[in-house]
DNA sequence: CGGTAGAGATTGTTGAACAATTCCACAAGA
DNA sequence: TCTTGTGGAATTGTTCAACAATCTCTACCG
């Protein structure tokens, strides 16, 4: 169970043309390698590397990053606190495996936060086309049979919506949230048929945002996400302790 | 911690015998020393013993409280999550200053979660004794002149407002974003007047709600909600910008 | 008066070390 | 056979010391 390379990637932020002054403060472009480490963690654990219930290694993990294990710590709370992570005392690290419960709650936010950003829509707003973009990006994604874009494509046509609240925090909480549906995409078993039933829903939501009406974007939504939820505790209960089992099987 | 051995099921599939133990595995649990460094620290920043724009030292508060610069530093990490502290490289963590952007985005945030919370009530919910003691300590406080105790009355009113949404991750935003505007409270001068100006309001909220009249209290706590928030952005704007000054001309 | 070089202080990160705890295999006993 | 100690190995929790990188402030120089 050893071997794993990983590749860490630097991102390099740097904005091409005229440095304007918010880039004038290079306190936020700069990043500490604890941040860049949790960044290299945090795409890992959504692209379905570290699959949910596997342990991180303290030891494995700091020497394929080359990075030091009190700076590997640091990282690992990051992620702990966005709930990727779980953290057991003197046991490590592990990837989380969100219970039922997780879900529901985690739709229940969805429900309050998402619908009270569509409903504020009274003409067709200015991200309209970014919005619109998703939902095509989505529609490509499925005919060319790319499930893996088409979930990615849905998560972003979401996180638009919720950013049409206007508040950073709203932002931050909702990206947070569809970080840790990725958790529970990975136990699923065929997460395609999941995402493709809704696409024709996703238009739907999209023209009423279109013709500036809140409300009734805001009860498609509605409907969209207790859909959604209903089917997906449905076929997400077994899958998560048949993934529990497996984890707690993995030492034979 | 001696003796007994304790076997804790974390699933319970109704074994026989084997009683419902998965609730008490947070007696088990314990916690790490970061973890209760960060508790430490977040008390005291609660209770203004860290004034906002305070620069918190690795070294003074390690020695202070007897632990090595790495754990404290992930001490640090945690806080800074949770916004109370800002996170500067190379230069150190400072409690941090929230801005007027951030108090009109955390009632942006508040309106969104906490009349949604009450919106949902139809009948007089099982918490309502809580909630009408949070507003009897209020008014007691008021009565006896004792304002500090007055906000944290008010600040406990509304998080049990939000927990009616019956959510973990609602309570856990609402408890941040209570605890951020500690932060503005520090820093505004006269918190009393305006802490006692809403108290017959909050009356007004308990009795819609004891009604089971949801919409009705959403609509009062709308406008609550509105007027603090104005009245607060005006007070507050030359605050925060002297508490900067304040402490840029600290150094003399 | 303004800019700058450098000394001192603080944070960023590493590596090693040791204690505490968990894990695992195996033996002992009912 | 099943349960119950028991020991060693592996892993995490925490501290410490050291050095590099960066910031801050002072004093000097043009």
């Amino acid at each position: 169970m050893v071997g794993t390379i990983v590749h860490v990637v630097i991102e390099d932020n740097g904005v091409p043309g005229v440095p304007d002054l918010a880039a004038d403060r290079g306190l936020v472009s700069r990043k500490s390698t604890a941040e860049r480490v949790a960044g290299v963690l945090r795409k890992r654990i959504a692209e379905g590397y570290f699959l949910p219930g596997g342990r991180l290694s303290e030891q494995d993990i700091g020497n394929a990053l080359g990075v030091s294990r009190n700076t590997l710590r640091e990282a690992f709370r990051l992620l702990t606190h966005e709930r990727l992570l779980a953290h057991e005392l003197n046991r490590g690290v592990f990837v989380r495996i969100p219970s039922v419960e997780d879900v529901v709650d985690i739709y229940r936010v969805r429900k309050i936060i998402e619908c009270a950003a569509v409903r504020g829509v009274t003409a067709k707003p200015a991200s309209f086309p970014r919005i619109k973009e998703k939902v095509d990006i989505g529609d490509e994604a499925a005919r060319t049979g790319n499930w893996k874009d088409l979930g990615t494509a849905n998560v972003w046509f979401h996180q638009e919506l919720a950013a049409l609240s206007g508040s950073e925090r709203v932002n931050e909480l909702v990206g947070r949230l569809t970080a840790e549906l990725r958790l529970v995409f990975h136990i699923m078993a065929e997460p395609r048929r999941f995402h493709e039933r809704y696409l024709p829903r996703n238009h739907e939501i999209l023209d009423s945002i279109e013709a500036g009406d809140g409300p009734g974007a805001e009860q498609l939504l509605m409907k969209y996400l207790e859909d959604a939820e209903e089917q997906l505790v449905g076929a997400y209960a077994d899958r998560a302790v048949a993934a529990r089992a497996a984890v707690a099987a993995e030492q034979s």
